[in-house]
DNA sequence: TGTACATCAGTGAACGCGCGTTCACTGATGTAC
DNA sequence: TGTACATCAGTGAACGCGCGTTCACTGATGTAC
């Protein structure tokens, strides 16, 4: 049942989808040294073994890849971040679970999280934008959660939404930071985001109350 | 007087500081469209009108001269801060100030916030590397002013640099978000900023009073 | 001040190489009857 | 079930092009006397 997405698309379309995703995958693989704009087609298609022609067949060029990459890539970001959402629990416990959440993802899915950091603001227009827009969702998303919570009675809509900017620009921040760590200095990355969130918690607390 | 460098220099050396900063000034309007790693030395030195060789007779490859543009984007960037840092006011006035700074310096140095922006996470190792450290002595300068302020009585120099990283981490976002804004949302952006830092300081002096 | 030699920033031609894109093709899979 | 034809993912050869790097060079600038 898992896979019967496969199943029922015949074996010429699951052959296709599998050369696909072994196309996104060889270029997240190559990009974890690299960026976009200076990857090659040929080199993608020579590690997975195919003509440089059969490239066509699933993108346009290297930019359509990196958008399909971007949805790939905070799909599963989107997930966890869903997840941390809707635990209901005390300011500190979400503070604790999200770092500890932040951690696993970049633990799980490096070469997702460097791709997003490093084309965020990186030379392919049509990718920087797809993050953008991505990330913009998250924002929204976030804000609704954050609106919905006690703490947040008699806020305006804008400032729910500066403060879910804070959080989502601090998510990105962390888990780049987590990147580029050592296991030893994750620690103290982990250590530091908790403390961050913390102070921004307490901001939140006191907002209009000052 | 302020042409001394040169003057004491002689005409060869003069001349050759001329090229290297055509060739840094070229490389710079080139990287708003790309990224240093797709950026070619032949690009770089049509656009200066000297021959591909004569690159050499100044960096050593692409990266070097990434490197020489670190030191030119964030220099800039340091005079702002400690400009800034310099001011002794009223926490609100400092907030405005900082914003009205960077928005400034956005748009006197496009070019160079979009540089630092990109190459942050870009594919170019040596590059990060040295943005990584310029920023880290950024952050140890503002904690430093924090440090000397009232409000950081009885805090531990490590919830000092926390902070400071905080602020660090929120003017590169937000130098970056107004250099991909219109002037219109510029405005919004600015105005958002103001509310996070409004929202951190709230944090701040409740820090350990909570 | 003038002369003879040294330095060296920039030249221009040459090289081998990998790139993106095109094209007619092949042969396995899909479809109609 | 079997046959005849259509589809189309992937092939492999070919192309023109711009790349980074090398090299011996040139001629203006610098230096020693």
């Amino acid at each position: 049942m898992s896979s019967s997405t496969h199943a029922t698309l015949g074996v010429r379309q699951a052959q296709k989808l599998k050369t696909r995703q072994a196309l996104l995958d060889a270029a997240l693989r190559l990009l974890e040294e690299q960026s976009l704009s200076s990857l090659g087609l040929r080199e993608v298609t020579r590690v997975v073994g195919v003509a440089p022609a059969a490239f066509y067949r699933h993108f346009r060029d290297m930019a359509e890849l990196g958008v399909a990459l971007v949805e790939e890539s905070l799909g599963s970001l989107h997930v966890m971040i869903r997840a941390v959402l809707a635990e209901q629990q005390e300011a500190e416990e979400v503070i604790d679970r999200s770092v500890e959440a932040v951690a696993d993802h970049v633990r799980r899915h490096p070469a997702h999280v460097r791709f997003i950091a490093r084309e965020r603001h990186g030379g392919v227009r049509a990718v920087r934008e797809a993050i953008a827009a991505e990330l913009a969702r998250f924002g929204e998303e976030v804000a609704a959660a954050l609106a919905a919570q006690e703490v947040s009675q008699g806020w305006s809509a804008e400032d729910v939404r500066m403060l879910a900017g804070l959080y989502v620009d601090h998510l990105v921040m962390t888990a780049s930071a987590f990147l580029e760590a050592s296991p030893e200095e994750g620690q103290a990355i982990a250590d530091t985001a908790r403390r961050q969130l913390r102070l921004i918690s307490l901001g939140r607390r006191h907002w209009r109350a000052a």
